[in-house]
DNA sequence: GTGGGTGCAAAGTGTTTGCAAGTGT
DNA sequence: ACACTTGCAAACACTTTGCACCCAC
């Protein structure tokens, strides 16, 4: 299976995400606190990419009293879950993908021109890579493409539309 | 072609590197000052991907004089040059790679138990990356696979002999 | 009630930069 | 000579942390 998927995820999906990591966060004996919970509902209620800054203005519409301390000790719980995935694109700053609940393999395209990030998944690629991973002496446990492009469109127009 | 290269970069090879790049700094009308030197000459005499903090250590080695403030203001010239790789394993730092020269389109494998990083090529890979990004309406102008991984010799024998 | 959680502000850490002096071309 | 480079230290930007108070369980 090859492709961007931009369908929204619909809201079984993401409260599947959100119930798991209540789940985790119980299992850890941690507490639920309303600052937590407007940070959850907050990430598994998009499937945009974020930075730490983002989220907390996000999640301070749902609850003012979010600081950005409770954020950025809530999202080590996140990655640790496996729910969200924190990711490089040479920023300053690091961005988070709250899609891997659904796609845990999914790997990202992002245009040199218009910074849009195009998510695919690829089954023959993930069999390529196990592969050389197991011949080489080790056994993969999770892996991350990353391609870096230019729009065909910049190439055609000289420019693209999302570029600002 | 999958594999790690683990054979030393001949010194031939080595020096070619380091002359691109000597072309490209006078391409760019920059001055080859002894600081430089010493950091080039340090870059390119090494295949290991090293750290800022690390390329000062080596180049102070060379030539006292060389500054931590240089060192960063050396260090975009060389990705701008694309000789060398800037890279995010997800520690505090970022790592760069010298193995550009060479293997442009080289991966790494981090093992999560022994911190080891073994490169590898594919180019059944690079072609369905390729054809993936070209679909999706992009052009791929450059990639990077970063596989996580565990050690069979750990899963076997409880510990591995890189693990400190 | 208690141990984990929170906001605030200060501290930390890797990286960048202003400035005056130095130097390759 | 001129413009690019340098070292130093201060400045930055993002992230982490100590502390006193708070609250979920």
């Amino acid at each position: 299976m090859v492709g961007a998927y931009t369908a929204p995820v619909s809201v079984e999906e993401s409260n599947i995400a959100k119930e798991r990591f209540l789940e985790f966060i119980s299992t850890k004996g941690l507490r639920l606190t309303s600052q937590r919970m407007a940070i959850i509902d907050t990430v598994f209620s998009t499937q945009e990419h974020f930075t730490a800054e983002q989220l907390l203005e996000w999640s301070r519409q749902r609850d003012q009293s979010v600081s950005r301390a409770t954020v950025y000790r809530t999202l080590p719980l996140l990655t640790e879950s496996g729910l969200v995935r924190e990711m490089d694109f040479g920023k300053d700053y690091k961005h988070y993908d709250p899609n891997y609940a659904e796609h845990p393999n999914h790997n990202h395209i992002i245009c040199q021109d218009c910074e849009r990030i195009v998510e695919f998944e690829s089954e023959k690629i993930e069999k390529l890579e196990d592969e050389i991973t197991h011949n080489l002496g080790f056994s993969l446990k999770s892996q991350r493409i990353q391609i870096n492009a230019n729009c065909e469109e910049l190439k055609r127009m000289g420019s693209c539309r999302n570029k600002t």
